[in-house]
DNA sequence: CAGAGACATAAACTGGATTTATGAGCAGTG
DNA sequence: CACTGCTCATAAATCCAGTTTATGTCTCTG
């Protein structure tokens, strides 16, 4: 009878143990306010259901969030760090939600974006968050592909701006370079390389099976072309997911963007693995067909994107 | 007559707009399986619930997610983005849970951790998860405060590891150090300072009102020693949080914890600054009573917070 | 051609969140 | 000192979304 959960120890889903995304802003907004009916307002519910709403979280998780009082509600500590945790999760369920408007392609869209998968994934949500709130009535639609298919959207006027990462520009297009890429190596914790004092040289990591993405991948072309094509697989995966899932495994050692392995790197799941000899940098460009320099929504988000 | 929200442009709360977090776990469960029926097992749910869950997602995002067949189902192009953008937020929220719960102290719990308010934010909800996945049955209690009272948790037993983010370690103490952090200077992408070309000279910041922390603070004490105690405060806030949102609103430049402006760094809401001929740097520490060495899940904890 | 697996559809059920309506505590004001 | 305005709490009725149960369709396989 440790408390009133009778799941009996099954993992089950964290859809149970955590609030909804509703009761997390709600509480975001108390925070700010520091008023319930403040925050109610705000997200055009009444009172009593925002009451109520703070109450039950408070109730599953066990914990007093805010303190109320005749004159307005402050967050307790366990609440302001509960705050600041929530903070991160809708945070991340605006970029879900920047990124899912673009993605239904929409006929009044003001701004066609095509981007490569990897800056899809990781980057463009940010930047369709900034966008929106300079711009709040910039409609964008996304296209995601690879660096061809990129070039094939805006050449064929079905995009206005593009985003690639590989080594070369398709032709036809110009670019900026808005942003660098760094490859990194990463292993689990559990892997020898893991516990190496010196950097691994090149020409072991050329000798070493590697998880990689499948050849024709952008990341696949950095690192062939750094190490002279001599990469060896260990496994090809065709996504960069299956590939960190691989790795956090214990599988082997793989090679990632380093946008793709922030998490992992810091909640220890991954560790980097320095290597000697090699310099696996990418540049990130923006590309729009030669002589059509991005006017309006493109310059804004062209300008978004760099420093 | 754009599509069917009647809002008329209020912008309302994210959560209407995105699927709730057991409908992208449920998504992330289909594309590991390539499954509905197996997904929804998976979940504790039957295959039709599944089945009409993802539907109503599909439905609500405008966009086709998974190809469905008499022989499993396969993410689309779109649903593949969608998955990915879909397993941040679920990162998020397992983070927020692991915080959660360990801030409900309880009485078995085997590990009792103190830790300062940054560490706490930003880091332990992800040393609590990979502790988890290692040894699923620790129950851990967290107590955040400032150093000050992680070491008087420690000194009367009332935690058996503490973690803190100052200049120097609380008498009675033994430490390691675990990781670096790094203070750094932001403003917002419209202040003056961004369009520098050259970095700030550490006497023009001393020199300039700053968005700082309260006197007191981790943070504060830091810049203050690097500074000579020189430091200038523009206004005096008492959370991260009140900093970070004063800097994005063009307040004035703002020093923080780079682990604290992560986010904000990648979608431009703030833009780093460099800055010349001063070094902000401090330790994050592990910390235990003099003598009595971390032993059973406090030196499990303490091993993964290390390389 | 039968069996297994995977998804779709329809109808009934269930529970939790919301609204409406009302009460009560605390502060400032004339 | 009572009035006004803010705050939050409580109770009852309502409503909707997700779920289960039961069944049908399709495809590949042996």
């Amino acid at each position: 009878m440790s408390s009133d959960e009778t799941d009996g120890g099954r993992e089950g889903s964290i859809a149970h143990r955590v609030p909804d995304l509703g009761a997390l802003e709600l509480l975001l907004a108390v925070a700010r306010l520091g008023s319930l009916g403040g925050a109610a307002r705000e997200l055009g519910i009444t009172q009593p259901a925002a009451s109520s709403r703070i109450r039950s979280m408070e109730r599953q998780l066990g914990v007093a969030l805010v303190d109320r009082s005749p004159r307005g509600s402050r967050l307790t500590d366990a609440g302001a760090l509960v705050t600041d945790w929530a903070r991160r999760v809708v945070e991340a369920a605006a970029a879900f939600d920047a990124g899912a408007q673009a993605l239904r392609h929409r006929r009044d869209s003001r701004l066609r974006v095509a981007a490569s998968m990897t800056i899809a994934e990781y980057l463009l949500p940010g930047w369709l968050l900034a966008l929106r709130s300079q711009r709040p009535d910039t409609a964008v639609s996304l296209l995601a592909g690879n660096s061809t298919t990129v070039a094939e959207q805006l050449l064929s006027d079905e995009a206005d701006l593009g985003f690639v990462e590989g080594l070369s520009v398709p032709p036809g297009l110009d670019s900026t370079v808005i942003a660098h890429d760094h490859l990194i190596v990463v292993t689990a914790p559990t892997h020898p390389w893991a516990r190496r004092r010196r950097p691994v040289p090149a020409t072991e990591l050329a000798s070493t099976p590697l998880i990689l993405r499948e050849k024709g991948s952008g990341t696949r072309q950095v690192l062939d072309a750094a190490l002279g094509g001599l990469a060896r697989p260990l496994i090809e995966l065709s996504s960069t997911t299956a590939v960190k899932a691989s790795a956090v495994s214990g599988a082997g050692p793989a090679v990632l963007s380093e946008l793709a392995v922030g998490e992992e790197l810091s909640t220890r799941r991954l560790v980097r693995i320095p290597v000697e000899g090699l310099t696996l940098a990418r540049d990130l460009r923006a590309v729009w067909p030669t002589g059509h320099r991005p006017t309006g929504p493109a310059r804004e988000l062209l300008s978004l994107t760099r420093g």
